[in-house]
DNA sequence: GTTGCATGTCCACGAGTGAGGACATACGCT
DNA sequence: AGCGTATGTCCTCACTCGTGGACATGCAAC
């Protein structure tokens, strides 16, 4: 439906790269939209215009495949900080589905199965809470920045996967100062009591849905 | 392997009632565990001590067996109010796995499947929101409650589903009273500005557990 | 006691899965 | 040019899944 236009006319024979590449693009694809469980190798190796074998041969096996694309789709997440979280709770709640969280949706929609779950976890700790927690102020960064992505992760999950309708009105709009107000609290440096709590009157910054 | 012990000499031969009860708890267990992907009714049925016909017979299919498990269980779920959100953030973040939010877990893990998703969506609005609406104060209840479910859900994602272990450790106690003043940001009537932010000097109130 | 229907049991079907063996082809090196 | 190997293709295997048909059994009403 989306993937057929690809390279159209060219018959990319005989290009293990490409053909390596294009795989791991349609699996994103597959396992953001459909979950672990719910992707399979013959419908990625269609959508990639590729033949099913190549998938176990290049990857070992659709955990593998799996693996390398949590890994990849991370690196192109949105980076918060403390300074970032008025945009980052625009981005959670206003944009439509967004590469900014490419990652966080990929780990929501394969996090029943215990494997995938294995290896999100681990993708996560690498590319993703490390960055955060050093960015952290204060102490407890490790388990802050954890608690960081919990929330953001809770967010993602009820508005795209669980299809939460009262996360997706008009009023929705009305949630990011208390979204964000709850990041700071999380986010800003324990002991410093004053945060950005309750700021934003309403009105807030309206920066141009920050997918850096 | 910890469903064994039922009734156990007890042949309970033609008992409706009791057998979808069985039927029932065995689903509950499993789809909690495994989400409702993983889960299949061969094995609900052989925990139930019950023949995989009856299941299909009694709830017409997987999943209006799923259905009738999914409301059930928010019925025992933690009741969320802004007086109890310190007793939430703790429960949330210590309880080892709780039946205080079997409801929650269980829609985490069964989230990837799209009937599953929708049919959940529906028993939190009917069960869980709609309840936790009416206890909000100040305006835009529903979408407030659309969040704070959010929230929580992330946190139990991370720590239950995920596994993340920066949760699970002696730390996380710590990250009580930021969980709390981050909930407080939300569930707080919007303008009073002051909310219970920053309170707790990380002591907190040691409430027991809060299973209610 | 006999009949009727709900309840319980056995088994099979068709569709789906991930994985891999066996063979064909074309690119790259000598 | 000729060979070797990486790459691409076809087809099958072994398995699990949810569902339902066909039959056995026991409780309950008459």
């Amino acid at each position: 439906m989306s993937q057929d236009d690809l390279p159209p006319a060219e018959p990319r024979r005989k290009d293990a790269a490409a053909t390596r590449a294009a795989i791991v693009r349609a699996a994103r694809e597959a396992f953001t939209r459909l979950g672990y469980d719910g992707a399979g190798v013959r419908e990625i190796a269609r959508a990639a215009d590729v033949d099913t074998r190549l998938i176990t041969r290049y990857f070992g096996s659709k955990e593998g495949l799996f693996a390398e694309v949590v890994d990849v789709a991370y690196e192109k997440s949105l980076m918060m900080t403390p300074e970032l979280n008025a945009q980052a709770a625009r981005a959670l709640l206003m944009d439509p589905d967004s590469s900014a969280h490419d990652g966080l949706l990929l780990t929501l929609r394969s996090a029943s199965n215990e494997r995938a779950a294995a290896i999100m976890r681990d993708s996560i700790q690498r590319n993703y809470q490390r960055r955060l927690a050093d960015a952290l102020p204060g102490s407890d960064t490790v388990a802050r920045s954890a608690l960081l992505i919990a929330i953001c992760s809770g967010v993602l999950l009820s508005r795209m996967v669980l299809g939460h309708t009262e996360l997706n009105r008009p009023e929705t709009e009305q949630l990011i100062p208390l979204l964000h107000a709850a990041l700071d609290a999380v986010a800003a440096a324990p002991g410093t009591g004053q945060a950005a709590v309750a700021a934003a009157p309403a009105g807030e910054t309206a920066g141009p849905s920050a997918t850096a």
